[in-house]
DNA sequence: CAGGCGAATGTAATCGATTACGATACTGAT
DNA sequence: ATCAGTATCGTAATCGATTACATTCGCCTG
């Protein structure tokens, strides 16, 4: 940087305000001067110095619970474009959906200087986010609302699944079981909120037996499933309120030799890569899985521009992909 | 730090020897006093100043051509345990399978600092690579070999491939179509070559028309599928020499009306989480992408260590995982 | 014309850990 | 008793960019 300075005759502290200044600190001939040196020398900044000096790394983070989750990986997809337009790189931590590890990821990260923190959090709130929160760090939560006032990125999930279940009674099905997932977790509880809501709309009443809770993953959609196949009045259809337990689900189905849609339709939450390719084509809603990681980067550094902005919620819509599974095709 | 120092009746240097510098290079007793200090104070060394003194950041760079595909998510699933075991954080890069971008990407890491990258490259040398190299940052090669001296791990696709194929020929079938990647991507030729070893072995010419070539993605092994049936004389069975090929194999089979085995058999290289699930079940050859990126991790550390040792290559067998749409199962 | 103000820039402190260099004390050998 | 050698630790420089504070200069106002 000294070798800049000198160059271009100013002192190191100038070439810094013509860099990253406010455009104000540095008159416009001598900025030229300063770019010019620093294109003949070719010199780039130290990126560890200036974290050093600014307390904080030019890093986002991206703390889901499960990186295999292609519903998260297509979320980070379009975080990491965002991020990369605000010129930071991304961090991926994963939690495997345990409150202790996510707290221990956010210490980690709080310690690691990054600049913001996106966050699918299990629903507790933990010292971890204390800490970030008391350092300054802008989390926005994804998919899942955090209690306190933060700002919010996730796709409209009680419409999406009533949009789901209207179809399935649309089909001509009355008992519909919903495989739904924990109800601390906000997107799952307002997938629930949408299958009830359906189902009063069309004047069916909500069975309890026919709602029961996974934990999110491949194996509790199949026990789920499974169970509800084994019971005295097995449903007409099923609602799974995600990718990974639809995948389980549909295991479970096939493997009690029932044929989608004669004996049991289904539709769930999530649309995922192969599920035109698994007889007879799975109905789900497909979330804007680009745009809520690129919203997720645009709230981060909008936050950071404006640390005392009010709570910002974006809220995208999902889309119902009608497919075979859910059973006869709706009247126009 | 100095607040540990003062409490512990000694210097910063010796606090920072206590903490991070060889045992040997502080008294037990001295040690002690220094780790309690740091105990009842709650002291936590800050990266950033760290980072700046010793060049680098703890931090280990993913590169790969996209997170969205599941082998990379799998293998990153490994490799964050690995880096974290080493008390390092993970940033993912996608490259889109372009070598600029690739290059651009290696650029990013180096100025950012991190401590090593592992790198899926797309083949070309690239002046990334360069810098990376020129910084002294290790690189490893994941799934595909660099022409240098970079350690390495990978699947054996020439042995998985080879297996698939002779399934297939167990299974009764001598026209097999091979729907390969590009060459320049050493684990696709690799599967060539497994391919047509396979085919050799059992007394089988090569037929240069069964062997098509897509860019690994889902619409070029759709369409590569697509002309193969088309032809005058279409081949009894594929090999796909990866998962998203094999899934745009898929579509074209099921548009075709064809089906599978009877008309057509089918097996991939990559295992993906759907296989099963799509009838009659797809045969495919699994990695062992955990310890893939487990491995990736274990030889940054230990090249990290020590630099100037041998270079070193992982080679981890894949497992056939015969499904039905082999066709006739094997005789025992 | 004095005094004040703002724009533009320079000087040097600063972020917090690491480490080169030097000082001290203690060991054992001669 | 003297001295080399080693183990242990302290002082202060260092990494490279940012920024508080000081300085200079020009311009405007009363």
């Amino acid at each position: 940087m000294s070798d800049v300075a000198r160059r271009a005759g100013v002192s190191t502290a100038t070439v810094s305000r013509a860099l990253s200044g406010p455009a104000s600190s540095v008159r416009g001939e001598t900025r030229d001067r300063v770019l010019r040196a620093v294109e003949e020398i070719g010199y780039v900044p130290d990126r560890l110095a200036r974290n050093l000096r600014r307390r904080s790394a030019q890093i986002f983070a991206l703390v889901v619970s499960d990186i295999g989750n292609p519903f998260f990986t297509a979320v980070a997809r379009g975080f990491e474009d965002g991020a990369r337009a605000a010129d930071h790189s991304v961090i991926i931590a994963d939690t495997d959906e345990i409150p202790a590890v996510e707290s221990r990821r956010l210490l980690e990260l709080v310690a690691e200087g990054v600049a913001g923190i996106v966050l699918a959090s299990t629903g507790t709130t933990s010292e971890g986010l204390e800490q970030a929160v008391r350092a300054r760090i802008p989390v926005v939560a994804l998919d899942r609302r955090i209690d306190a006032g933060f700002d919010t990125v996730a796709c409209d999930g009680a419409r999406g699944a009533a949009e789901a279940v209207g179809a399935l009674i649309a089909a001509g099905r009355r008992r519909i079981a919903l495989i739904g997932g924990p109800e601390a977790i906000s997107s799952m509880a307002d997938r629930r909120d949408g299958y009830e809501r359906a189902l009063r709309e069309h004047g069916i009443a909500v069975d309890p037996e026919l709602v029961v809770h996974g934990d999110m993953r491949e194996a509790s959609g199949h026990d789920a499933t499974a169970a509800l196949l084994a019971s005295a009045r097995p449903p007409g259809a099923v609602f799974v309120a995600n990718n990974l337990m639809a995948m389980g689900a549909l295991r479970a189905i096939f493997a009690s030799g029932r044929r989608i849609p004669d004996d049991l339709a289904i539709a769930c939450f999530d649309d995922f890569a192969a599920s035109e390719l698994i007889p007879p084509g799975i109905a789900a809603v497909a979330q804007p899985t680009y745009r809520l990681g690129a919203g997720a980067a645009e709230l981060l550094v909008r936050r950071i521009a404006e640390p005392g902005a009010p709570v910002r919620e974006i809220v995208l819509p999902g889309r119902l992909i009608e497919r075979p599974s859910i059973g006869l095709a709706r009247a126009a």
